[in-house]
RNA sequence: GCUCAAGUGGCGGAAUUGGUAGACGCGCUGGAUUCAAAAUCCAGUUCUUUCGGGAGUGUGGGUUCGAUUCCCACCUUGAGUACCA
């Protein structure tokens, strides 16, 4: 009987389905494990081969716990809002709902021709309104939240109003708009229902409010700063312009230093924690406010270098800074427009592309210095962004290597303020070797000693106070689409409410056209049914709004990581219509132990998620404040694109080997008519596209090889390889096989179907050593000692490698492992039965197959991992090469429990080592933890 | 520029509390089987060699009896970030 895969998968498929074989339990004894992977967007192009490489890696894991014996969950779903399935319905007119099912039912049909083991009872979709009713509860939850600096979380907003009425809001800490003004309890109580609203909304953790947006004209929304890449929109690769709109927010800033301490608790990658500290972007220092001459202003600014104080010989502006045109002299102020006009045309592009080119120019403004009196010239530079800190700096030429070069430039001052250093050249920076000079109160401390001093002295004298930085700005949250979750707000006199969260959810309205409205609305502004009636509670004509009873509602969506923000907690409890998820199951599941994805998500949904999460967690509603312990990124994927020479001018192509003599284009072909050894397929390629139909081939030894060339995998360089047609001609137990194989998960690598044959031969070895001829052929006979000792090793290895995500170098130990057994002639049921459940992880469905042959009638899903013994692989003897001068000369055989001595006076007392040495006495003698020995002559 | 990661055969890659480098697979070479092919099986495959050996894990140093592994400097590649005061 040979090994007929497609029968066998298709078979234990339908056998896991039917019998809920992964079914997560809710009351379990066992100890509980969570495996998550980041859930795919389903777009219209499918799977390629690259997609399952992390979900393959989560499911042998996930699989392999199981066999520890925990109570697994690994499910799975969709994260199904989003831009493509809109720019379709733009096109086509058809409701993105309807292109989102056709896509997801392609996804699962692909998915489960794999033979995951998700728990698909659980799965969930970010479109569906049973579950986005959840992440408009969680909005207004975060509406409903301030942050409270001294208690360090958040808390509800009924508190803060309770102080406004009882003391105001002058001893309130708390991470608000910059610009709150400052009221007693009396102002309070006597304001307006909507002026208190009005304040409320500065304190809120989601807020409306007007900002500059980032704002993509083509694609007729705003984006995040994530979702820029180099100027210009990730998907599509439009250009983005800043723009003031009236927008919802998320304080995520509040969280800036809690995510940062966080990443400290957790087993994420260095690089991915350290991309997220970097866009956290912490930096602590002083702000300083330095007065303006002659002029009724301040200046504040932000540094890291308060200790160099002493050394600011001038104070550079952003352009756009606001106290730009208050201070500008007379006689500068032609010259200053101007330079704000050139500064202001050029793109953000080219201000990135431009980093090398001086410029600036001198306001006319003088400020004083905080400690000396001295006057200070005020310039405007485009090297100071508007966005970070205050938008102005105290320049310290000595001390910073852009003031250095601004000074330099202009002809500004280099006053030196460091001890034994020389500034003529370029700035010293190096804080470990700083010893302040020329600095009054600071003159010979180190650089931590003086940064106190200074902030101290600041501080005494009412010039400014330590303060830290960060760059993490505020999420703007709203989107000018239709396809995502709409908000629960409606709105009177201006002022965003909240619906009650009994009425949730808040479902999508129908609407004709997906685009924008003719005056710039977003695309809910077409719908006819979008008002809130708020005695009927419910969505209706916007015909009946009256502003008394019914309001009109909000007309922006979410963006897309609303929904991924916090599916984690919701897969533990995912039919909960009373609540987000139950306390009970997230006190039982926690946290995701294992959480697999791409690093591309590193400063988006991972940041988010956490934010919100901390957020759930201050509210009480989840017991931890990280949500994923471990975290892998596994490699994406790569094509090996095809490419053959066509002689220019002509229809001929010429052989890789020989385009050297000719003049060539490349083109790209598809890589599924090349075979193993590069040679390509001519019948196919006449039959792919017509203009290679009478092409004339120049061959080398009759064979026409392509070139190759490793590229993202991607439908316009023809090396998309799907994971449904290697299925199908190798199975997918030898598709997991060799994704696993082809080298470290988290490392990229490019794919090349050619190698798969190697893994899929392991598996008609696999197959064969269960049979004899046609029989199955496994006997109760006693195992021999090879063959324990061959199946040990394996546990051994295979349990390592499981534990340290190396799937690639098992695949290798089975491979040996059946070799060596089929060498043996084993037969054994002692060994052959545990073999399977080693595999069983990386190839369930051969397992499972040989498992049924073996008499049991249950999966072989829930057997226990067979337990190490090391007994099997100890040994009576080892061979021990001797080396003379570190040069291995021959070996010999020794007995295992010799002490260090016995072994040292046996291999000198050896033939062979007394012919080596020739009568001289050796300096040195060595044993390593009796393993190497080593003889120095 | 800064931060991080990585450089090993024709290719993907093994091997690190320092101990016989190149496991395993692809490809290639030869053989068996076959009318033939596919499939399968067996043997070989780092380079070099005068067949004794010699060299060899990006380059140059260092520590060590011994370094792919540890340390220093440099080069290259990839990823992230980018005038962050």
């Amino acid at each position: 009987m040979s090994y007929d895969f497609n029968t066998i998968e298709a078979k234990w498929q339908a056998y896991w389905a039917e019998h809920q074989t992964f079914k997560a339990q809710h009351n379990s004894e066992l100890p509980k494990y969570y495996v998550l992977d980041m859930f795919p967007y389903p777009s219209g192009a499918g799977l390629h081969v690259g997609h399952p490489l992390g979900y393959i890696a989560s499911d042998i894991y996930a699989r392999y716990k199981r066999h520890k014996g925990f109570n697994v969950l690994h499910p799975q779903g969709y994260d199904s809002f989003g831009l493509p399935a809109e720019q379709y319905a733009i096109q086509t007119g058809q409701h993105p709902a309807i292109t989102t099912q056709e896509n997801i039912a392609r996804y699962r049909q692909q998915l489960d021709k794999i033979g995951f083991s998700f728990d698909w009872s659980r799965e969930l979709r970010t479109s569906d309104p049973n579950y986005y009713k959840w992440t408009q509860w969680i909005f207004i939850q975060l509406f409903n939240s301030w942050y409270d600096t001294d208690a360090d979380k958040a808390r509800a907003i009924t508190d803060l109003e309770a102080v406004f009425a009882s003391q105001g809001n002058a001893r309130v800490q708390a991470v608000c708009d910059e610009d709150v003004s400052v009221f007693t309890a009396a102002e309070w109580n006597a304001m307006s229902s909507k002026e208190q609203q009005e304040i409320l909304l500065q304190y809120r953790l989601t807020y409306l409010a007007e900002t500059e947006v980032n704002w993509c004209p083509q694609l007729g929304t705003v984006l995040a700063n994530d979702e820029i890449v180099n100027g210009v929109s990730e998907r599509g690769g439009y250009p983005v312009v800043r723009k003031k709109m009236t927008q919802w927010s998320m304080r995520i800033s509040a969280y800036a230093e809690r995510l940062l301490q966080g990443l400290t608790t957790i087993d994420w990658t260095d690089a991915l924690k350290e991309s997220q500290r970097n866009w956290i972007g912490k930096s602590v220092g002083a702000q300083v406010t330095f007065s303006v001459k002659d002029a009724d202003a301040t200046i504040e600014v932000f540094t890291t270098r308060p200790d160099t104080i002493f050394g600011v010989s001038f104070m550079t502006l952003a352009p756009e800074h606001e106290l730009v045109a208050q201070i500008t002299t007379a006689a500068q102020k032609e010259e200053v427009a101007a330079y704000i006009e050139a500064t202001a045309k050029r793109s953000e592009r080219e201000r990135m592309a431009d980093v090398k080119t001086i410029s600036g120019v001198f306001t006319g403004a003088y400020a004083e210095h905080p400690f000396t009196k001295e006057p200070i010239p005020i310039w405007i530079g485009d090297y100071v962004l508007a966005g970070y800190g205050t938008g102005a700096v105290m320049a310290v030429p000595c001390g910073d290597q852009r003031d250095y070069d601004f000074a330099k430039h202009f002809g500004i001052a280099i006053p030196n303020v460091f001890e034994g250093v020389d500034v003529a050249e370029a700035a010293f920076t190096d804080k470990e070797k700083t010893v302040i000079a020329n600095s009054d109160f600071l003159n010979g401390l180190r650089y931590k000693k003086a940064v106190k001093t200074a902030i101290y002295e600041l501080e005494k004298q009412g010039f400014g106070k330590g303060k830290t930085n960060y760059r993490l700005r505020d999420a703007v949250f709203s989107r000018q689409r239709y396809w995502g979750e709409p908000f629960p707000v409606y709105y009177v006199e201006g002022m965003p409410q909240m619906i009650d969260a009994a009425h949730l959810p808040i479902e999508l309205p129908a609407i004709e056209k997906y685009l924008p409205t003719e005056t710039g609305e977003p695309p809910l502004g077409r719908a006819d049914q979008w008002a809130w009636d708020t005695k009927q509670h419910k969505v209706v004509g916007n015909d009946q709004i009256d502003h008394q009873t019914v309001f009109p509602l909000e007309l922006n969506t979410m963006p897309g990581w609303a929904g991924s923000s916090f599916y984690f907690n919701r897969y533990m409890d995912p039919s909960n219509t009373a609540a987000a998820f139950s306390k009970e199951a997230v006190n039982y599941w926690k946290e995701v132990d294992l959480y697999i994805g791409g690093s591309e998500h590193a400063t988006g949904h991972l940041l988010y998620a956490r934010f919100w999460q901390h957020f759930l967690y201050d509210t009480g509603y989840v017991p931890v404040p990280e949500f994923a312990k471990k975290l892998i990124n596994q490699g994406m994927i790569l094509g090996t694109s095809a490419i053959v020479y066509r002689v220019s001018g002509t229809n001929t192509y010429v052989s890789k080997g020989l385009k050297a003599d000719y003049e060539v284009e490349e083109l790209r072909v598809d890589v599924n008519m090349v075979n193993a050894s590069d040679e390509l397929v001519l019948a196919d390629l006449q039959q792919w596209q017509p203009q290679f139909k009478d092409a004339e081939f120049i061959l080398e030894d009759g064979k026409y090889i392509v070139g190759r060339e490793v590229e993202k995998m991607s439908k316009r360089w023809f090396n998309v390889v799907n994971p449904d047609g290697v299925c199908e001609q190798y199975g997918a137990d030898s598709l997991r096989l060799y994704e696993m194989f082809l080298g470290p998960l988290e490392q990229a690598k490019p794919w090349n179907t050619a190698g798969i044959t190697g893994v899929h031969n392991f598996l008609k070895r696999l197959w064969k050593l269960y049979h004899n001829g046609e029989a199955f052929a496994v006997t109760d006979a006693a195992p021999t000692k090879d063959d324990l000792k061959t199946l040990h090793k394996t546990i051994k290895k295979v349990e390592e490698d499981i534990e340290n995500f190396s799937f690639n170098t098992s695949v290798s130990t089975f491979m040996i492992a059946v070799n060596e057994l089929t060498a043996q002639k084993c037969t054994s049921k002692a060994v052959l039965e545990p073999l399977l459940v080693l595999i069983s992880p990386y190839a369930p469905h051969i397992a499972e197959e040989l498992w049924s042959k073996l008499g049991y009638t249950t999966s072989i899903a829930n057997v226990d991992f067979p337990i190490f013994e090391a007994s099997h692989l100890v040994e009576s003897s080892k061979e021990y090469p001797i080396s003379f001068n570190g040069k291995t000369k021959f070996t010999i055989e020794l007995p295992l429990d010799m002490t260090k001595d016995a072994i040292e006076e046996t291999v000198m007392a050896h033939e062979k080592t007394q012919k080596q040495l020739a009568g001289r006495t050796p300096k040195k003698v060595i044993v390593v933890l009796g393993r190497i020995i080593n003889i120095v002559g």
